[in-house]
DNA sequence: CTGAAAGCGCTTACAG
DNA sequence: CTGAAAGCGCTTACAG
């Protein structure tokens, strides 16, 4: 039963051991362990041992203003893209003595606005957060311009921006290089010989949607290559759904594509959904390129050319930097991490 | 800068209203609102809101005995069958003020011990959620016979586990129905005319594993099906690759086969692996069947049949039995869902 | 090297 | 209905 939960403290092992509560603490603590004689540390930490005594990390936060809690909130655990960042961010943050509390922003897709839980439910989260004492934020849901970074802001919080970024400026954020993942796609697909090449564009107020669509069009222009307007169509969300729908108006409005590069995996996948549904053959009538290479597209029919993203990378280096922040370091960079083409068997030369 | 931090306090409050701080304290809990007077309520909100004041949780938490926070301890976030549980396990807490802290530990796959992170670091996890406050623990990475369960039980604190459970009495866990689960892939393929059908069983000192076998070997009984022991391997891990190689094992052993259930979809798409490595095609000279019915197995080359688990349920059944045990419910059963089959490409009567 | 004291920010009996 | 006090379990100047 919880009520009857035996807490054992530091005055019981002081009590055990015949020294007063600060000197257990001393010799509890690694950092003030050298304070305390060597032999009333060994006995301090045999006391603790035997009565399985931990400190309380509530007690001690409350004294040194500091949780060692970091908040970490993501659009969508559910998307195969997150947890690879989330372990990043565990494995960096448990060598430091930190924890993660994850908080999921909820589900994108469907959603009235698509592509971005409402702002009023993402502040909520961050307040929350915050109220919990983390001591720092890393953020995943950031959009372009972000009501929710002003209040971060305001609470002079430490955060890091993670795979999404802001534009307002002053906060780090680790990313991958959407310019260089786009000119790979793009050169990739000129090379088999495509020269009409569409481009589905994940939401415009996420950076990772502008900032592809960006790529797209100066890859285009490096390779003298045309870009229409209607061979560009922006998705709803960076969904599977979405990623059909987006293909569909591309099929009608630009009949004479080749070729489509997709703002990320599953959009892709949505856009193979459509090609089946129009009878369309992938690779033979249509190539297809995505961005992320998430688990188990390299089993799908057919095996998907994609740009590899560091996701774990991510997720380590964000929290590297947060710790950094934390720590009192100068702010305010962003960490870009390049990706690879990973080619497979969605693209191939135009019939 | 992290030293700058402005925290407001109960008292700033307080002071601004002109009331002590244990009013403050009552107006702000809706519990003991109705304590204080209508108006000095309304007042003590609206100075909250002007400072921007929420109360410090550790703080509170410090007081009350509890952290409202609750330790999460998954095998590996990065595979794709845990995000929907703990999603499912996030809403329920966020609900009732909770908050997961969620503990990752660590990859199943590669490890010297496949399929289970050695105890020590899986109870060094538990003592540091403990140390932590949690007021509950949902474990996911329970074996059949788990020391860190005895732990817990040392410890006195609430438990559920999900997905695996334990055949030590005393934890109340939420489960799949393993052996309706596996009737349903025997009587699908004794239907389509399979009469030698192979199992890949996962690890056996996972509940799993046990089970899924158990539940095998009992619908082919009831089909009057033999098993003949060759027609069973056991998966080093529940990974592709284990999977993989479990297959070519099957292959050598016991060539008669014409279907192959595996105990998950990661496996089942490592039999996928073997067979195109084997020039054996998928269903037409082997049937195979998965176990979860994981994102994008519908989009893999064939679409996979599969055993859909209700993962999402079983991540708020699992934080709803863990609300009740904390709140002082009697403990100790365990909550059973009933899986579906889903019938794709990858099954097909025997040549 | 160690003890005594103060205080982190709350909540909650206890008076009134 | 409200205030004053005590205390949750730590940590850390401050003495000695």
């Amino acid at each position: 039963m919880a009520s009857e939960r035996s807490r054992v403290t530091a005055s019981d092992v002081a009590k055990l051991v015949g020294v007063h509560v600060s000197t257990v603490s001393r010799a509890m603590n690694p950092q003030t362990r050298g304070l305390v004689a060597g032999d009333v540390a060994q006995r301090v930490l045999a006391a603790a041992a035997s009565l399985g005594y931990a400190p309380n990390s509530l007690a001690a936060g409350l004294r040194t203003r500091r949780s060692f809690t970091i908040g970490v909130v993501l659009p969508d655990i559910t998307n195969p893209v997150f947890p690879p960042i989330l372990r990043g961010i565990q494995e960096v943050l448990e060598a430091e003595g930190y924890v993660p509390i994850v908080a999921d922003a909820g589900p994108e897709a469907g959603r009235p606005e698509a592509g971005r839980p409402e702002a009023g439910r993402r502040e909520t989260v961050v307040e929350r957060l915050i109220a919990r004492q983390v001591d720092g934020l890393i953020l995943a849901t950031s959009l372009r311009h972000d009501p929710v970074l002003t209040l971060c802001r305001a609470r002079q919080i430490p955060v890091v921006l993670v795979n999404r970024v802001t534009e307002d400026s002053g906060f780090s954020g680790v990313v991958s290089d959407d310019q260089r993942g786009m000119k790979l796609a793009v050169d990739h697909l000129a090379a088999l010989g495509h020269r009409s090449i569409g481009h589905i564009s994940g939401p415009l107020e996420l950076s990772t949607g502008h900032g592809r669509l960006q790529g797209f069009r100066q890859a285009m222009a490096q390779q003298g290559l045309a870009v229409p307007a209607d061979a560009v169509t922006t998705a709803a969300a960076y969904s599977r759904d979405a990623g059909r729908e987006a293909t569909n108006r591309l099929l009608t409005q630009a009949p004479g594509l080749t070729a489509i590069v997709a703002a990320n995996d599953l959009l892709a996948l949505g856009c193979y959904d459509a090609l089946a549904a129009a009878g369309l053959d992938c690779p033979g009538d249509m190539s297809v390129v995505g961005h992320n290479d998430m688990p188990l597209v390299d089993m799908v029919d057919p095996p998907l050319t994609t740009v590899r993203i560091r996701h774990h990378e991510m997720g380590t280096e964000a929290a590297r930097l947060l710790l950094r922040q934390i720590a009192g370091a100068a702010e305010g960079f962003d960490l870009v991490l390049r990706p690879d083409l990973i080619v497979r068997a969605s693209t191939a030369p135009p019939r």
